[in-house]
DNA sequence: GGAAGACATGACAACGTTGTCATGACAATA
DNA sequence: TATTGTCATGACAACGTTGTCATGTCTTCC
């Protein structure tokens, strides 16, 4: 029926340990045998088997956690890590919480009180909720965390930075060199790093711009529509109204438009609109959605690719088992795509 | 640290074998040590080892079998899994597929071939593959399909059925109840039951209303906003033009509103349109969109406890476990969202 | 040139469970 | 009473994998 490690050594000619550590990436193995066990793999389509290897201790799952809504970014997120953790010899366990229920840890602790997980991958925001941290810290479990790259990066943990100062910088110096001066600022939660750091981005976008900051213009709130259409209700009754809106995600950008629409203010004519993370409704707007991109299936392969590699390195005691293969590198900074939301000022 | 059988069998003073019966129900054990092991079992708080008992041969993982795209359903229909699944002590494995690619079937293999698969939840359109379930049939597996009513219902494994028929007819008949005469239809892929259910229904309400079928009306495309927005294109070129559309998704709606906002054509007064599956955007357009309500949660909640009974009567050879406990009803229509993108027809 | 280390590979046990067979006790039958 | 059958229980192997240790070979350094 299926292959087991056995099959796969005798057709090989090596014994099955053998067979053992090229799969699990060991060091010390010739690398002629290496290449023979790696055909044989491949030609018996061999995949380990989990059961089995759990029971000898090494658990071989990995965790998604994540909050439950925003659902694009949670289906390429997973697609992303399917793809690496198959390619590694790992399966996928999905696990939405609700980051607002208190008792985070506890139920973290019946998923891991299980003892097949070898690993968690977290994101926002999660992923950057200190005492969450910590408690897996002091746990000693393998983790890896997706973060805003204003996150104080002197780590222990893997983790993955998405610069979304810089990609916050650069939407807004687009729109200054737009001819906007009135930009308004339309943030989310600030328990998300991400929020934050598109602020600071903005923020430092101005000052470079010359543009001077207006509090009035910046206005905090939630990263969904119904706080982005209310917050662009609020915005547009200013006088002097601004001409040029940024979104901290899409969400909050659909809103906006929506709202704009309602007050029949012409966009992009009167009023420039800017979204982040190109969900596939970014596209399917009325006009569609200036915004910057976001690689999401990538970022979590990446993630999952650390995390993998941070949980073999510890087994194998900690030695250098740099120069096994190479990591991707572990930032990202999300693109700007202009579509059609955004033109020069009025006037 | 984790108590295993033979802890518990010292305990009790028996064979670790005998603890292995009682724990398994299995019959020939004395009554006086069955009492014995239970109350070791629970002094100790004793969890059979679910990796050991896998590498023994019962499998304890569901597959969730869905195509890529339309991600809000596929993280709603996840949710409800999960739920399910969790309650009655099985995990989820989560498996997308390219609907495209050829070789379903082979890919599939390859996830059965671990043996670790009690079970799978099928959805549209691998649910409505006949090639693919009789290969599942011959292989033995358990499986549950989730189909559109439309669908052939003598069949041996259980099946939710998703009546799209009658919530099409619903759709339609609220259509012509005002005053539309001219409604189009834009359907999806037909390899997806679904749109072909949809279809009908709209056809049978037509007929109910006396209104004459015109098959310009009838464009056949694809799930999709781009097909949407294309097809609508064409439609708004039509003498005379038709002042209501039936979209057999919210994606394929979506479409239609951008057209109908380029072509300078307003919705609703000129242009009722009317989504199916109640997504989240289908709030966030404008207007937002009349829609019909889809409790993916509740559909895939059914689907999972469905799978587990029929799972579990096959285990406990199949006699009258009928008593057992009362399965939730298998069908679900689709409940008709008036939102604000519909209204009397013209004149 | 010989000793000491580094490296590549293999033999074997162990993980916790269930299936198979063997054992012993006791009851039923001839 | 001797023989057979049934029942309760236990000993042991097996599942497929990884960790530990042992073995052998090839460098390297004095």
């Amino acid at each position: 029926m299926k292959a087991t490690i056995k099959d796969v050594a005798k057709l090989a000619g090596v014994s099955f340990k053998t067979v053992s550590r090229v799969i699990n990436r060991e060091p010390s193995v010739g690398d002629e045998l290496k290449e023979r066990v790696w055909a044989a793999a491949k030609e018996l389509n061999y995949q380990p088997n989990i059961s089995a290897r759990q029971l000898r201790g090494a658990s071989s799952f990995i965790a998604f956690i994540y909050d439950n809504p925003n659902s694009h970014y949670v289906i390429e997120m997973q697609h992303g890590l399917l793809a690496e953790c198959r390619a590694q010899g790992y399966e996928l366990l999905i696990h939405p919480l609700s980051a607002g229920s208190g008792d985070i840890m506890a139920d973290l602790e019946q998923l891991l009180s299980t003892g097949h997980i070898a690993g968690l991958v977290l994101t926002p925001p999660f992923s950057e909720n200190p005492a969450l941290i910590d408690a897996l810290r002091q746990r000693q479990l393998h983790f890896v965390r997706i973060v805003s790259a204003s996150d104080d990066p002197a780590e222990s943990e893997p983790c993955i930075y998405v610069d979304d100062y810089q990609a916050a910088f650069d939407i807004t110096d687009y729109l200054a060199g737009l001819g906007h001066r009135r930009i308004a600022f339309l943030g989310g939660e600030d328990i998300h790093r991400s929020s934050v750091a598109r602020r600071d981005g903005y923020l430092a976008a101005l000052q470079q711009n010359g543009i001077a900051v207006d509090q009035a213009l910046i206005v905090p709130g939630e990263f969904n529509f119904d706080s982005g259409a209310e917050r662009t209700r609020r915005l547009l009754a200013l006088q002097p109204v601004p001409t040029a809106i940024f979104a901290a995600n899409d969400e909050i950008a659909a809103g906006a438009l929506f709202s704009a629409r309602i007050h029949q203010v012409a966009v992009p004519q009167e009023l420039s609109i800017v979204g982040f993370e190109d969900s596939p409704f970014s596209r399917q707007t009325w006009p569609k959605l200036t915004t910057a991109h976001q690689p999401n299936a990538d970022i979590a392969g990446c993630a999952a690719s650390h995390l993998i590699a941070s949980i073999r390195a510890s087994r194998n005691g900690s030695p250098g088992s740099g120069t096994d293969q190479a990591l991707p590198a572990n930032g990202f900074r999300p693109q700007l795509v202009v579509r059609d939301s955004t033109c020069p000022a009025p006037q």
